[in-house]
DNA sequence: TCAATATCATTCATATCTAAATGATATTGA
DNA sequence: TCAATATCATTTAGATATGAATGATATTGA
């Protein structure tokens, strides 16, 4: 049997736990948390998203995004404008000083990238992506085997 | 440039995103947590183990642990023992109630990991775990490389 | 031996996650 | 049109993450 070290989720979380300080000690400069940051990056490339949208984006729960929008807009980063046509809508819309800060921590980000880059050939990050990027595709199988396998065993159908 | 989803933390992210919630699911049926369940995990492989080692096998954070342990020890699953020849060390050993779970929860789990393989061959899997595995291992250039390139830059030394 | 230092568990403050619920607004079907 | 349902943002409660600090105990070197 794999020793639980070594299980698919246990070793994500090892390189997620590698990877992610070099990125925070550069958000940290900036007054960021990494959550805030993501925020910022999809903002930068697509501005005033809705919040739901932005939540999808930056994989942060709706629940959470609700706070991390709290503090960037207390930090006068961003500003929530509540939509005309569809009133339901918040859109988070940058502020020039949230706008500013792109240049100021995009380099010093992909610097860091671009670091990463050597840990792999070329060819072992193309077939890595392409690995991470099948099961993501392939995760709603689950569902349905897991499906199967509980009504297999008898369990009770509502 | 790579759209910001397609970053490595992003996809890795969004792996464990599709896949633990197949596991959350078995956990609550147990009234566990996925961070009580990866201390129970260990300690069935190992009993006893100091608190500062189980923070290590677990990848949960000291500060974190502490909390989980007590919230494991107020179900009755694990106690608390102070080493005598050490005594700064605690040890955290099941109760008879804590390692019963191991058999109900076991077959559960190992069904989930069993349906994850489907999702890729086993060539893929062998080379996916060998490239993360990569990765874990030379993390430590990263910390060089950027020193290297913060002196290059010309930052304020101590 | 004793003072400086290191280690281990814990606490603290703040931020985030998870699951469930809520209020406001839209949409839909009878 | 209006009642049922859906969607969006938010709130709540409990658990965990992060970074810094603290108290108790060990270890080390002068």
């Amino acid at each position: 049997m794999r020793p639980f070290q070594d299980s698919l989720p246990m070793m994500l979380y090892r390189v997620l736990g590698e990877l992610l300080p070099h990125f925070r000690v550069i958000f940290s400069e900036f007054g960021l948390t990494e959550q805030q940051w993501r925020v910022l990056r999809v903002l930068w490339q697509r501005d005033a998203r809705p919040l739901l949208a932005l939540s999808e984006d930056t994989l942060i729960p709706g629940p959470s995004l609700v706070g991390v929008v709290d503090r960037l807009q207390r930090a006068e980063l961003v500003r929530r404008q509540r939509s005309s046509d569809d009133r339901r809508l918040v859109r988070i819309v940058l502020t020039p000083k949230g706008r500013g800060l792109e240049e100021q921590v995009t380099p010093r980000v992909d610097a860091v990238y671009l670091a990463l880059e050597e840990l792999l050939s070329t060819r072992e990050w193309g077939l890595l992506r392409d690995y991470l990027g099948k099961i993501i595709d392939r995760a709603h199988l689950l569902d349905q085997q897991n499906r199967a396998a509980t009504q297999k065993g008898g369990a009770d159908e509502p």
